[in-house]
DNA sequence: CTTGTATATACGAAAAACCATATATATTAT
DNA sequence: ATAATATATATGGTTTTTCGTATATACAAG
């Protein structure tokens, strides 16, 4: 993991608070980024696909929905980063959580699951 | 500090390179950073306004030169990203701190000091 | 006072990143 | 089979970043 493809990838609005609802969450699918960021489905798809490429992210398909957390298998170092840039930066995301909490109709994991 | 832009200031090669290096020496010079990166006075002068810019380095002028380091007052969580990325990372800046080791006439910081 | 060294900045060009829109695929529901 | 939902990707254009070069300023030395 180049350090700085690493940062390359937090560099931008989307893929940074996409990075740290995950991180938050545990697991996000698209639909519900789309709505905790308020951008448009290809954009986020975009953001999310580049950091699955930079293996930030993994995916996982069920169902109609794709969810995305982050690699476990990323370097210590790096998951490091992101755990201490999420806890010290709550508010960052505020807005995003609400919007998220607001949202009717979230896919139901458990139910929909196995 | 906004995130976003903090991880805009390390999403450079030659940022990151020149943050790392004086993470790892505590302060370093214009001239010094243009040996160690093998880059024009130019292009290590720009990125060094910009990270001053964005608070991440403060400078400090003595004589001719001017040296750079950490800002001391960054946030916690910056701080420590930064230190943690430099723990992690120590092969990405083998070349550089060669470089630098090779340099004959350091500017003597003791000797022109007070 | 002139020359040389260290640093900063301005400017236009080149490259990279980002975006909106359109469209394609897959899955679920009717 | 058809329609609707979720997601991915392609395309072309716009914005942002980065860069090389030239130039300006400050200090030091002779």
């Amino acid at each position: 993991m180049n350090p700085v493809q690493f940062y390359k990838c937090l560099a931008d609005e989307t893929r940074l608070r996409s990075l740290m609802l995950i991180e938050s969450e545990g697991e996000l699918c698209v639909c519900e980024l789309t709505v905790a960021l308020d951008e448009s489905q290809p954009k986020i798809s975009r953001h999310l696909a580049q950091l699955r490429q930079c293996e930030l992210l993994i995916d996982r398909k069920q169902g109609q929905w794709v969810y995305y957390r982050i690699n476990p298998s990323l370097p210590g170092w790096a998951k490091s980063v992101l755990q201490q840039t999420n806890e010290a930066n709550k508010a960052f995301l505020r807005e995003n959580l609400a919007n998220l909490s607001r949202m009717g109709d979230r896919p139901n994991r458990a139910a929909s699951c196995c």
